[in-house]
DNA sequence: CGTTCTATTGAGGGAAGTCAACAGTGGTGG
DNA sequence: CCACCACTGTTGACTTCCCTCAATAGAACG
């Protein structure tokens, strides 16, 4: 069942990944209040230039943020899984330059900025955590400009399949090999830069080769290793390995 | 003539194009300490994967910022002018997954993370004004994103030099119609995910239009509304209008 | 005054786009 | 409960944008 304590929880754990937090600080996130929200598959939840004045907590499904040309062609820059926040970065600056939608059904939680304010004010450790989201995220940004920029159609998918199976893995649901990633080969064309149609075509030859499937929602990887291949895939620009240890002193209960 | 003093000045100019900061925190800031350093034109300062313990400040000069795919094809993500980190974010998590170089010669400042940690520990509202900073790129990641993924030869170029006119502008380097960026037809490709070929094509049928011009590392506008409209540009993207008040309570000189 | 980038242009090829038709699939309402 | 409809996936034929290879000219630099 989802409630919003289930949300926070997997938003703490995402935070933990990237940053220490002692335990002050994690329930001072715990203790975010928020406004639970069911959308369908297909829905704008933010279009580009809206103001907003809260963010949009994954409780469930998921999201992808997309910027479009002039002719309104997107082109997805990120997808939101469960635990993440769409628009972090909104807080400082609420106007947004993109748009979020749904891919598929999504339970999401609406928390005002003033409540992100309240709490990153009183824990510097906090503040410090969105920070280091915000910088995971912005590597996740560049490494997708080098995989439109200087990849084929092949190398753009398995590109994606990859990085969506580290990050489905290390958020806790499913893993690397087996995952559910709801996306249809118009949204992959979307985050790839490419048509729907040759997505199909390419989805097909990696399914021909025993590389990678696509049953509905769920991707298996039967090939890891040739999929990483083919897709030039270094898990290392995920900022998994090491951090450097914390900037702010931690605070005591504010 | 270029000083450590210049330099910081140039990015507190910077950081505050996006953050409110006090006085303290602006001495704060311009009390780094820094190693000035000269570098050649295409020279690599920051291989993919180095472990890092300074950031770069460019003090004079061009940086790119690159990945590259299995077979060493640069991608360049961002480009650094005078008065950017850059790799601010490399403070969080020492171990970089991109590369820099040099564009054109280049003086830049190495301040060492430990002097950031220090002034950040020390003044919340400069690791804001970090946070700022970093959000602010992110931004520009996501754009180009969306220029490589959905627009022809000709709008990324368009879009590049629109993007690089109002950079130079707010940085009170030039003005958006006239401004020095030497970036060869090779580094435009690397940004543009384009072969230097098709961008020497690409810029003469833009030159015969009347719309811009290149002459050494000049770039001339000739008709703004055009190149804006041709690269699909709306300056919004680039956080330049309101933002957020600060979230960090002032801190008096620590 | 050569050497090495950088810019330019041509010819030909290939990866991906466009247009179009049709087959599954799932949801919804009569 | 079935019929319909909208969405998704699949495939073919043709086109186009950009790449590759190659040759040459111009600029910069020691």
């Amino acid at each position: 069942v989802l409630s919003l304590g289930s949300a926070l929880h997997l938003f703490v754990r995402r935070l933990l990944l990237r940053s220490s937090l002692n335990y002050d600080e994690v329930e001072a996130v715990r203790g975010l209040k928020g406004e639970m929200r069911e959308v369908s598959a297909r829905v704008d939840v933010i279009r580009q230039g809206d103001h907003v004045n809260h963010v949009c907590l994954v409780a469930d499904g998921l999201l992808a943020r997309f910027g479009q040309n002039r002719s309104g062609v997107r082109q997805t820059t990120a997808f939101h899984i469960a635990g993440a926040m769409a628009d972090l970065p909104s807080m400082l600056n609420p106007r947004t330059s993109w748009g979020v939608a749904t891919v598929a059904a999504t339970t999401l939680v609406q928390i005002p900025h003033a409540e992100l304010r309240r709490v990153a004010a009183s824990f510097p450790g906090v503040a410090e955590a969105f920070w280091r989201d915000c910088a995971a995220d912005s590597l996740m940004y560049s490494e997708w400009t080098v995989n439109l920029g200087r990849r084929d159609a092949a190398a753009r998918l398995a590109h994606l399949f990859c990085e969506m199976g580290i990050r489905y893995e290390r958020a806790g649901q499913g893993d690397r090999c087996s995952f559910v990633f709801p996306a249809t080969q118009v949204d992959l064309g979307d985050a790839t830069g490419l048509t729907s149609v040759h997505v199909n075509r390419t989805l097909k030859t990696l399914r021909e080769r025993g590389v990678v499937s696509k049953q509905r929602a769920r991707i298996t990887v039967h090939d890891w290793e040739q999929l990483a291949n083919i897709g030039d895939f270094d898990s290392a620009f995920m900022a998994l390995d090491e951090q450097s240890p914390r900037i702010a002193v931690a605070t005591v209960k504010g």
